[in-house]
DNA sequence: GCCCGTTACGTTTTT
DNA sequence: CGTAACGGGC
C-alpha cells in the first residue's frame, strides 16, 4: 500500500497493528486519516478478515464516510467490518443477546421526551411535586448514574440526604417501567452491554474474539461506561487504537471524560504514544488564532501544531446591531465569497445554540439562498411523526406500554384517562402490560361501549402484526395510517394544521422508502427501521449539492470546510452564561471555540450581534470574551457603513406591496385569490400587517395568509 | 371524555 | 417568543 501521502509520525501509527496505541494530536492534524489509512493496512497489507475489525465513530455520519474512504483505497471487502457509533454496535450486541438478561429482544429505544413522560409518570405515582423538583434534574441524575455504571441497587446504597434518596428511588421506579416495557434508553444501550458481557462471559469472548482489531476515533469524548465497553472488548488481543485531542473534548454534559486518556496509558503501560504536529487543514493566521485562544485554558498539556498551508487572509469580524443585521452581512459575504469562486457546498455557519439557526436562515431564504440545516431534530419530534412510530413500535412489540399509551387513543376513541388508569392497574395486577389487560375489558368494570372500542382496536393491532410479517416498511406505514383512521382523521379535519400533518406524514415516507430500497423483508425489518430512527438523527442530511451548511459547533467536530462563519461571538451566548460560573466549564466552552475555529481551511468570518432577543426581550450584548483571546493582529473588521443604507432602503421597499390596507376581514368572509380561486375565511388571527387569515379554498383547500400583503378580494 | 384558553417556563450542546 | 402542562366549561 502506498504511505507515501503520510509524514512519519503518521505512517508509523499506521504499521503500528499489533499491541496498544494511542495517538493524541491536534485540529486537523490528520488523525481521522491515519484510521482510515490504518484499517486499509490491515485488511490489504496484513490480510485481515473485515470480520475481525471493529471502528468507533462519533456519529453514524463519520462511520458511513470512514468505510466509504476505506473502500476508495483498497479493493478488500469491508462489509463483514463493523464501523458504527458505541450505540448503535450495541443495538447490534444486544439484538442477538438481550434475552438473556430479561429484556425483549425487540425492545424500543426512548427518546428525551419519551423518558421525560416515564419521569413525570413516575413522579406523579410517587406524589412528588413537579414544581419543586423538575423531571429534567432526575433524568440527569439518572444518565449521571448509567454513564458511571452505577445501578439502581448502588446508588441507593450511595445515599446520604434526603434528596439523594428521592432521587435514587426515582431512578428505580424509572428503570423497573423501561424494563417492564422492553424499552432501553441512550445509557441503557451501553450499560445493558456490559450487564450482559459481565453475566454471560461467552457472549463477552464471543465479541472478543470476533474483534481482534478495535479503533476509536474522538477518544477523548467517551465516558467512563464506553471506556469500560472498550476494554472489555480488548482484553483478548490487546490490538487496540485510540486517537483523539483532549483540546477537542466537548461533550461533558454526556459524561465525556478525559481522564480515559490518561486511563489507558494507565491500563496499557506498553501503550505506544504517537503524537502528530503538523495541521494539514488550516492556514497558518487562522490556525495562530486558535492556538492562541487555546492556550487560554490552563488544565492542559501544551502541545504543538503548526502549518505550512501558508499564511492566508486575516479573520474578518462583522458587528453587526442586531441579529437581523448579522444574517444579511453574513449572506452578502458569502455572495462575495461566491464571486471569488467559492462553492456554497465549501461554506458553513456554526453557532452555539440551535435558535441562533432562525436568523441566519431568514436573511438566506430572503436571498434565496441555497443551504441544509444539520441537527435541530424539529420534523422526528412532530406529533404526527411520533405517533406512527408508536404505532410501529406497539406492532413490533404489543407489551409496550409507553407506545401503547401514546395511541391508544389517537384518534380519539372515545378512551380516556378513566379508561387507561383502570387497564394499568389490571396490568399491574395481572403482572402484565396493558395490552393483555385489554383482552379483559369487559371483566374489569369498563363501559361496555368502550370495551367494544378496544377490542376494535386489539384486533387492528393484531392483523397489523401479522402484515408487519410480510410487509416492506412503507407498505406498514401505508397500512397503519389507514386501518386505525389516523389518515381520515387528518383528511376529515381538513385545516391548515391536519394537511400540513399529511405532507409531514408522506414526507416520512420517503425515509421510510430509501430504507426499503437497501434492506430485504425479513423479521428484523420493522426491529432495524425503529432503531436506526432512534440512533441516526438527521445528522446524515449532509449531501453533495451546492449549498451551505447550518450547524450547531458540536455537530461540526471532525469536518472541515474552506469557508467558515462563526456567529454571535457575545457573552452569554458564546461562552454560554450557564457556563462562566465556573473556570473547568469556562475551559470546555473554550475548547468549543478552539474546535469552531479550526473547521476553517482557508477563510474565517466571525460575527456578532450588538443587540439580541432573547425570549422576546431585546438586550445590548458584550462581545465574546474569546473575541478578546484572538490577537488583534490577525482580525479584520468589515466596514458598516454599506449596511445602513440597504436596511434602509428595504423598509420602504416593502410598503409599496400592501393589497389590503384598511380592508377589514371577518369569520365567514368570502373571497377571492388569482391563483387559488374562492374561499371562505375560517379565522382571522393578530392585527395591522400580521394579520392572518386562515382560508378554505374549495380547489386547493386549506391555507393561512397574511391579510394586508395576500393578492385577495373580498366577495359579496 | 373533549376542547380550548391560560399560565408558567425555558435554551446550551446530542448519541 | 413558543411550547406544554393544567383547569374550567361543555
Ligand atoms: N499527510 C497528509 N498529507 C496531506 N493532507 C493530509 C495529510 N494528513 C491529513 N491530511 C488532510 O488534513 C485534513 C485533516 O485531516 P483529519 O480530518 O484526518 O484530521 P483530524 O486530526 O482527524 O482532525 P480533527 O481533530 O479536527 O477531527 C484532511 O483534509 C486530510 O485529508
Amino acid at each position: 500500500m502506498d504511505l507515501s501521502m503520510m509524514n512519519k509520525e503518521q505512517k508509523e501509527a499506521i504499521v503500528t497493528t499489533e499491541g496498544p496505541l494511542i495517538v493524541m494530536a491536534g485540529a486537523g492534524s490528520g488523525k481521522t486519516r491515519v484510521l482510515t489509512h490504518r484499517i486499509a493496512y490491515l485488511l490489504e497489507e496484513k490480510d485481515i478478515p473485515s470480520y475481525n475489525i471493529l471502528a468507533i465513530t462519533f456519529t453514524n455520519k463519520a462511520a458511513k464516510e470512514m468505510r466509504e474512504r476505506v473502500d476508495m483505497l483498497i479493493k478488500e471487502d469491508t462489509s463483514h467490518m463493523w464501523i458504527s457509533t458505541f450505540h448503535a454496535m450495541c443495538v447490534r450486541i444486544l439484538r442477538r443477546d438481550i434475552d438473556k438478561i430479561g429484556y425483549d429482544r425487540s425492545f424500543s429505544i426512548l427518546d428525551t421526551t419519551d423518558q421525560l413522560s416515564v419521569v413525570r409518570d413516575v413522579l406523579k405515582k410517587r406524589n412528588i411535586d413537579v414544581k419543586r423538583y423538575p423531571p429534567r434534574q432526575f433524568l440527569n441524575y439518572i444518565s449521571n448514574n448509567k454513564n458511571e455504571l452505577i445501578t439502581v441497587k448502588e446508588a441507593r446504597d450511595l445515599t446520604t440526604t434526603y434528596i439523594d434518596e428521592l432521587m435514587a428511588n426515582v431512578y428505580h421506579d424509572y428503570q423497573e417501567m423501561l424494563f417492564k416495557n422492553s424499552a432501553l434508553d441512550f445509557d441503557d444501550l451501553i450499560m445493558l452491554t456490559i450487564e450482559l458481557f459481565e453475566k454471560h462471559k461467552d457472549v463477552l469472548s464471543y465479541y472478543q474474539n470476533k474483534f481482534q482489531y478495535i479503533h476509536v476515533d474522538e477518544y477523548q469524548d467517551t465516558n467512563h461506561a464506553q471506556y469500560k465497553l472498550v476494554k472489555m472488548l480488548a482484553e483478548q488481543f490487546r490490538n487496540i487504537c485510540v486517537v483523539g485531542d483532549s483540546d477537542q473534548s466537548i461533550y461533558k454534559f454526556r459524561g465525556a471524560d478525559i481522564s480515559n486518556i490518561l486511563n489507558f496509558e494507565e491500563d496499557y503501560k506498553d501503550a505506544k504514544v504517537v503524537m502528530l504536529e503538523e495541521n494539514y487543514r488550516s492556514r497558518e493566521i487562522i490556525l495562530d488564532a486558535a492556538n492562541k485562544v487555546i492556550e487560554n485554558n490552563t488544565e492542559r498539556k501544551p502541545k504543538i501544531l503548526r502549518t505550512s498551508r501558508g499564511r492566508g487572509e486575516k479573520i474578518m469580524m462583522i458587528n453587526a446591531d442586531n441579529e437581523r443585521e448579522e444574517g444579511t452581512e453574513i449572506v452578502s459575504q458569502m455572495q462575495k465569497l461566491n464571486q471569488e469562486g467559492f462553492k456554497y457546498r465549501d461554506m458553513a455557519v456554526l453557532y452555539r445554540a440551535n435558535s441562533q439557526s432562525r436568523a441566519i436562515e431568514d436573511a438566506l431564504v430572503k436571498s434565496s439562498m441555497p443551504y441544509n440545516m444539520v441537527g435541530g431534530m424539529k420534523f422526528y419530534q412532530r406529533a404526527e411523526i411520533k405517533d406512527l412510530m408508536s404505532y410501529m413500535k406497539v406492532v413490533l412489540n404489543p407489551f409496550d406500554d409507553i407506545a401503547m399509551v401514546r395511541i391508544i387513543n389517537t384518534p380519539k376513541r372515545g378512551i380516556g384517562v378513566k379508561t387507561i388508569e383502570t387497564l394499568e392497574n389490571h396490568a399491574v395486577t395481572l403482572g402484565t402490560s396493558i395490552y393483555d389487560a385489554m383482552k379483559e375489558a369487559d371483566f374489569i368494570g369498563i363501559p361496555k361501549g368502550t370495551a367494544n372500542k378496544l377490542a376494535v382496536l386489539l384486533s387492528t393491532i393484531d392483523k397489523l402484526k401479522d402484515k408487519a410479517k410480510y410487509m416492506s416498511v412503507t407498505e406498514l406505514v401505508d397500512e397503519i395510517l389507514h386501518d386505525t383512521g389516523y389518515l381520515e382523521m387528518l383528511i376529515r379535519e381538513n385545516t391548515l394544521e391536519s394537511t400540513s400533518r399529511i405532507e409531514n406524514l408522506e414526507e416520512f415516507k420517503t425515509v421510510t422508502k430509501e430504507f426499503d430500497e437497501a434492506n430485504e423483508i425479513s423479521d428484523d425489518l420493522l426491529f432495524d427501521f425503529l432503531s436506526d430512527m432512534a440512533l441516526v438523527s438527521d445528522q446524515d442530511n449532509i449531501d453533495s449539492e451546492d449549498r451551505v451548511t447550518l450547524m450547531t459547533i458540536h455537530a461540526s467536530k471532525g469536518l472541515e470546510f474552506k469557508v467558515v462563519f462563526l456567529v454571535g461571538l457575545e457573552d452569554g451566548l458564546f461562552p454560554s452564561s450557564r457556563s462562566m460560573d465556573t473556570d473547568e466549564e469556562m475551559e470546555e466552552e473554550r475548547r468549543l471555540m478552539y474546535v469552531a475555529l479550526t473547521r476553517a481551511e482557508d477563510r474565517l468570518i466571525l460575527s456578532r450581534a450588538k443587540l439580541r432577543t432573547i425570549y422576546g426581550r431585546t438586550n445590548y450584548t458584550q462581545e465574546s470574551t474569546f473575541l478578546k483571546e484572538i490577537p488583534e493582529e490577525l482580525l479584520e473588521y468589515n466596514s458598516p457603513f454599506k449596511r445602513e443604507m440597504k436596511s434602509g432602503s428595504k423598509r420602504r421597499a416593502t410598503r409599496t406591496y400592501t393589497n389590503n390596507e384598511g380592508v377589514s376581514f371577518k369569520v365567514g368572509d368570502k373571497v377571492t385569490h388569482p391563483k387559488f380561486g374562492d374561499g371562505l375565511i375560517t379565522q382571522v388571527k393578530g392585527s395591522g400587517d400580521s394579520e392572518e387569515l386562515d382560508i378554505i379554498f374549495q380547489a386547493v383547500g386549506p391555507k393561512r395568509l397574511l391579510a394586508n400583503f395576500a393578492p385577495i378580494k373580498k366577495k359579496d
